[in-house]
DNA sequence: GTCTATACTTAGATAGAC
DNA sequence: GTCTATCTAAGTATAGAC
């Protein structure tokens, strides 16, 4: 919604195709239905877009790009590990989005792990949105709490699995019939920080 | 399969509809491919399944009646919780099937998972294999060792839930291009096994 | 039981008027 | 930029011959 500014008609066939994409699944939603909902036609769909492959890769390329732009600087972070107790260090690996595209990014991401088994391109999305980059974030911060001496020595990459495989799930049932709760959420965080343990140092 | 005979020609379009519509997804699959990939034409299909939406409805229902028929006596399970290790004893939770279903029964679960979201019978077959199930069974043999002073207390629901995702997770990734490798799943379970701790009593 | 032939519907996509 | 009209391909499903 960065380009074209929020009420085009090129953001509403965007932002309605990851709604009902998300919803129902790829291949389970038209073009027709698209352009009904947004209010226009079919054709016009197709002056902004392509294909419908088109408007799932941008799909992917929005999402990209944000998660690029909000990207935690590692240096700052590598500073509080040297200060601040890990479960505060960790929060900071958060990527935060601008309200309006927060429900979009949740969205595309389900829309990549749904269709991730059948589509080469969206597995390699959901790999790297999901596994590949946070742990870009984590590993070092891990090694360098455990190299200060601040939580006792322990296996970084089995806790990043865990932790992936778990927003994973956490995803596909965001903005579902059976969403996970935030209680349900919050509950699994603390297991798996409980397994961090400080030193007291 | 049970009532047919593995060889049989409705054998081989459920089971070759089973790993089509686990790999590309049901919408993303044609009877046409299946009539193809068995060898038969669309109508003999027809002659077996009523529609499109029966196949899927016959693999739910399949996958129940095996998930029942190999679900572990409670009973048992509660014994070997007075002199076994936790660790024996949750695995006991595990289903085993019998080797010639078992990749049949993985691939039922991934449809369920990706159908999950746009379908509602999908996410209430999820939703009792993946949580409900599985949770008859832990609940009781967590809380009657600590009961007995065999581990220390915890909060059952919060191990459950942390494992009932984690398997969900697991499930999706299985018999993908990314699928979870053992090594990575006896890694997280090795780090959720470790946060249930016996007293040594 | 398995086939051929076909009905019917909907999908993705485009040409060309306005 | 947005529309109407239309093309082509593919889908689910069935009737009826063998």
């Amino acid at each position: 919604m960065d380009k074209f500014g929020i009420h085009s008609i090129r953001d509403k066939i965007f932002s309605t195709a990851v709604q009902l994409f998300s919803d129902y699944g790829f291949y389970n939603v038209s073009i027709r239905q698209i352009s009904k909902k947004v209010g226009i036609t079919v054709a016009t769909v197709y002056y902004y877009f392509a294909s419908k492959d088109d408007l799932l890769q941008e799909m992917y390329s929005f999402y990209r790009e944000n998660m690029n732009n909000a990207m935690p600087d590692i240096n700052r972070l590598l500073k509080l590990a040297e200060t601040e107790s890990p479960f505060e260090v960790l929060r900071g690996v958060d990527f935060h989005y601008a309200p309006e595209i927060q429900e979009l990014m949740d969205r595309i991401l389900i829309i990549g792990a749904m269709e991730a088994r059948g589509d080469r391109r969206s597995a390699i999305f959901i790999y790297e949105a999901m596994f590949e980059l946070p742990s870009k974030l984590t590993t070092p911060l891990l090694n360098r709490m455990i190299e200060l001496g601040r939580i006792e020595p322990l296996d970084v990459k089995k806790i990043e699995i865990l932790l992936s495989n778990l927003s994973f799930s956490a995803a596909l049932r965001n903005h579902s019939t059976a969403p996970i709760s935030m209680e349900e959420w919050l509950g699994m965080m603390e297991l798996v920080f409980s397994l961090i343990k400080p030193t007291g140092k």
